[in-house]
DNA sequence: TATTGTTATACTCTATAACTATA
DNA sequence: TATAGTTATAGAGTATAACAATA
């Protein structure tokens, strides 16, 4: 060998300060960390963070037309046509033809989607309680919200 | 007609609060609001956010190894390879081969690199202020970086 | 004409398996 | 044997265009 330049690698680790000290990136970490918890502790519903929003959304406003659900979920018309399928399919929720609309689709809980999500609010009450003391208690959530509302256009 | 049942729609909004005082739920709404203007300011230079934290790490580290920059960002082997591909065929980095693993690539920036970085940090800065200004200066943006931490396993 | 639901399609992001060359 | 980089591929999530039925 000529000599030691260009040797072994050093083993330090990267510095990351520029890259991880910005308000996009750390929402991103953290958001990324809640939902994979969130997919194991759903695991067993076989439920997607989007799927359990829509059905809690149904259980509270029965009967409201199916792009109404979509756009406050902030889910495109056509997207959200193959994620309610899959509810359907499972027989959680029903597509009915909405009084005064021909057009539109009124969307219900079967009685099968009610006991469900009885089931999986219960799942969602002890995550949820588990995130507000990782955060430090309910205030502490409160100004999370607080600060995370200011970000929004 | 018979009577009123089943008559118009009522246009009342709906029932949001179930679905979405819920950390997930907050969370995934601010990272989206922040990466949609992010992907806004930066649509000038066709860089995504990913993009972004990879060319400002190589900066930071230069001749370190690919898999070190997949790692410490979260992003697999796997596609980091497609990532920094085109990055460089924009002629902003290089793949070179890392001195004592010819296994290994060490990447570092090109001049047109460098300069494009200088470029981005400036736009990055901008839009960092106002998101700080947003969230009402930098000790509530402290205090924002502060509960998000606490969410992480 | 406009809106609701739908299909088709495409692009990005993410995840896994398998290969190659080196170690 | 194990690791670094790569290719191929498949699954989500998301975006737009166009069509039928109805308003």
């Amino acid at each position: 060998m000529a000599d030691e330049t260009g040797g072994a690698a050093p083993e330090t680790q990267l510095q990351t300060e520029d890259t991880t000290d910005v308000i996009g990136y750390r929402l991103r970490r953290a958001q990324l960390s809640v939902f994979k918890n969130f997919k194991a502790a759903f695991e067993a519903f076989d439920l997607r963070p989007a799927e359990y929003s829509v059905l809690v959304l149904i259980a509270k406003n029965p009967g409201r037309k199916q792009t109404e659900f979509a756009e406050v979920l902030g889910i495109k018309r056509a997207n959200f046509v193959t994620l309610i399928n899959r509810l359907e399919k499972r027989g959680l929720i029903e597509r009915r033809v909405a009084a005064g609309d021909r057009r539109a689709n009124a969307l219900h809980l079967t009685p099968a989607g009610d006991a469900f999500v009885a089931r999986i609010r219960k799942t969602q009450d002890t995550f949820e309680a588990q995130y507000i003391e990782k955060v430090g208690g309910i205030e502490q959530r409160d100004a999370l919200f607080s600060l995370l509302d200011r970000l929004l256009d």
